[in-house]
RNA sequence: GCUGCUAUGGCGCAGUCGGUAGCGCGCAUCCUUGGUAAGGAUGAGGUCACCGGUUCAAAUCCGGUUAGCAGCUCCA
């Protein structure tokens, strides 16, 4: 006999050998149907382990994370049994579980159109319905590789080699007729999956390697009840509904022009006014914290860039002017502002006095991003970044790092912004020789820099090998669009190697020569993507400070029309800027649905009574009527809207 | 860049087997002058993304280009 320790700390003794599914069907029938997944003493185990010993377990259903993703892990499995049955030439590559489902990956000579993704489907039930156990069995890597050689399974037997010399051996699983090179764990049968959706087919690289093979990705989604998968895509369409690029373009914030050209978004009146409203806001912030504007030119000879490096880096990314063959001079738009911002600092001789010096810029760039890369407004080719530089002394670094990431914290939180997103710290990868310039000493020392200053403020991050700038680690804030996909928000980076390759220094109080440390950072990131967020976040509905129009005033008759104008200079005279009249004949209704709609915050209603009283009838945003004002009660209450950006 | 899908008035869509275009919303004008999410009538508006091919005839079939979408890869 065996002691198990359960979930809520009952001990309870079994058989030795007793599988983890046999104890949930002790402990009830609804358990053991429900059972996805096991933790053994805390680690993830298949729901069929098989226990010798005393140990802690606890049976994982459908609404643990890890379970859910065991339960849409042989869901993949179902999808491939059954492309192998319909398409048998089809070769099988991976098949995980990500958030909010799974994929496959195929390489199949069918193109798997939606039509067929039905029969797919289709074939799924059938398996399903058929309820076949998954059974796990284990081979020596020569008969694993024997076995999938024989099935012509090209890309396991790659896989399974690179296995082989670990000295382990390779696992399987078996559903009926169906054999997987797989680690599990998986959820006992397939009967379990009651209800799933194969949601589009795409291409994926295979391992995620541009120079390999492109297969075919069929994306699905799996749950236990079919109200579950209704709810799930019903909540999809709703993230589609608030889709920046899509929200953006009915509210005429922005558009694209075919012959303009990818990545290059026009920003109409309404989209502009909010990123000129973001831009003051943050060039006036960054006064405040000490911050010296400059203004650098949009373009330079290619030896600025050949200085920076930028130029062996990222040459293929940038809009070079001119042939580097032909002409005495090749130009290119700035993709960045470092080398551009420095020579202000280059102005002159510096010390340590002038030191930390913190120059901001509302800076355009310019990229020639991959044609399959833009997307609305998160990834344009020309976009508008409040970037900054600062050079500082390495005494001062940690506390002018700490006043960067005050800075944005204080941003994220204005925008309302800051609970939505994760921190990323992104290191260099030491085996990567071609990216990454400096020393193992420089890297070092920068990210045990950066490192003690994160953990000193207890920042929760996740480390990325390999995400570094070519010349310095990055902490990246993260950010989800409405489909899930991440994003960098805002950076903010520590560079020891630019200032050295500009000759940049600083005499320091004991006359030695010296090279600042540089913080690369931006403050809210660039305009355009944030704008992106923002449209996401509200679903449109801005507050009332970034409004593009903040009210509405709206004439019952025609014999309104003077005292709404009359209404309007009142509101403009009191400093209340963005106000329309809408003086077209219809229904009060009628325009009421409209600026609704338009989601403008506040729409003023002017009747007989209001123009007699000199009142106005206040309808707020998403919560309705409010009833009756006096003007001045109501420029009081939008003012205390807008003075504290208030978020409603 | 790669894989797949898509492109018809400002927006959302229909258009069968190839025979030179329709609907709804919006817009304009007129009627209506109204009280918190859609009043009525009339009218204007399209080289069917662009270029080329097949055909007596192309929105429709074929090729290319451009742009949009989903994903992969990339992102200083």
């Amino acid at each position: 006999m065996i002691k198990v320790t359960l979930k809520d700390g009952v001990v309870r003794e079994y058989e030795n050998g007793v599988s983890v599914l046999d104890i949930a069907k002790s402990l009830g029938a609804g358990l053991y149907k429900a059972a996805c997944l096991a933790k053994i003493n805390g680690e993830n185990a298949d729901i069929r382990t098989v226990l010798n010993e005393d140990c802690e377990v606890s049976i994982l259903t459908f609404d643990d994370d890890d379970a859910k993703k065991t339960f849409n892990h042989t869901c993949s499995h179902v999808l491939a049994q059954a492309v192998k049955r319909l398409y048998p030439s089809t070769k099988l590559a991976i098949g995980p579980a990500v958030d909010g489902g799974f994929y496959y990956d195929f390489d199949s000579e069918i193109n798997f159109t939606p039509e067929i993704l039905e029969k797919i489907e289709a074939e799924m039930k059938k398996i399903v319905k058929e309820a076949l156990p998954l059974e796990r069995f284990e081979l020596e890597p020569a008969e694993a590789i024997a076995l999938m050689q024989e099935r012509g399974e090209i890309y396991k037997v790659e896989l399974i080699k690179e296995h082989s010399d670990k000295g382990e051996k390779i696992s399987f699983y078996r559903q009926g007729e169906f054999e997987e090179l797989c680690a599990g764990p998986h959820i006992p049968d397939t009967g379990r999956i009651k209800a799933f959706k194969l949601t589009s087919c795409t291409g994926a690289y295979w391992r995620g390697d541009s120079k390999n093979k492109m297969l075919q990705r069929i994306y699905g989604t799996a749950f236990t009840k079919a109200s579950d998968l209704e709810a799930h895509l019903n909540a999809l369409e709703e993230a589609k509904k608030r889709d920046h690029n899509k929200l953006g373009r009915d509210l005429e914030l922005f558009t694209t022009v075919d012959y303009i050209g990818q990545g290059l978004p026009i920003m109409l009146p309404k989209g502009a006014r909010i990123i000129q409203l973001l831009q003051r806001f943050v060039e006036d912030e960054e006064q405040r914290r000490g911050w010296l504007l400059t203004k650098t030119p949009l373009m330079a000879k290619s030896d600025l860039y050949k200085i920076s490096g930028h130029w062996d880096h990222y040459k293929d990314g940038m809009f070079v002017l001119g042939d580097e063959e032909k002409d005495d001079e090749v130009f290119a738009l700035r993709p960045m502002t470092c080398p551009f911002q420095y020579q202000a600092y280059l102005n002159r001789a510096r010390s340590y006095r002038d030191l930390p010096m913190r120059l901001n810029e509302t800076s355009t760039l310019f990229r020639n991003e991959a044609s399959g890369e833009m997307h609305g407004l998160i990834r344009v080719r020309q976009f508008t970044i409040s970037e900054g530089h600062l050079m500082c002394t390495p005494e001062q670094l940690e506390d002018e790092f700490r006043g960067c990431l005050e800075l944005t914290t204080f941003m994220l939180k204005t925008l309302g912004l800051y609970e939505d997103v994760s921190y990323r710290f992104s290191q260099w990868d030491p085996e990567d020789t071609e990216k990454y310039i400096g020393t193992p000493e420089q890297w070092d020392e920068a990210q045990s820099v950066m490192k003690t200053i994160l953990d000193d403020l207890g920042i929760n991050y996740k480390i990325g090998i390999g995400e570094a700038a070519f010349y310095g680690p990055k902490l990246d804030i993260q950010i989800k669009n409405v489909h899930g996909k991440e994003d960098t928000l805002i950076t903010i980076q520590i560079d020891q190697m630019l200032a050295e390759k500009f000759g940049m220094e600083y005499v320091d109080k004991d006359g030695s020569k010296k090279n600042p440390y540089i913080i690369h950072r931006t403050s809210i990131g660039c305009y355009e993507r944030t704008l992106a967020l923002l449209i996401e976040k509200y679903a449109g509905a801005f507050p009332v400070w970034l409004s593009p129009e903040q009210v509405r005033i709206t004439p019952i008759a025609d014999r309104h029309h003077d005292a709404a104008y009359e209404l309007k200079n009142k509101l403009q005279a009191a400093g209340i800027e963005r106000v329309e009249v809408d003086t077209r004949s219809e229904k009060l209704g009628y325009k009421l649905r409209e600026a609704q709609l338009e989601k403008v915050p506040y729409v003023l209603v002017i009747g007989d009574k209001e123009a007699e009283e000199g009142t106005v009838s206040v309808r707020k945003r998403s919560f309705g009527d409010q009833g009756s004002f006096s003007i001045d009660e109501f420029i009081a209450m939008i003012k205390k809207d807008i003075e504290t950006k208030a978020i409603w």
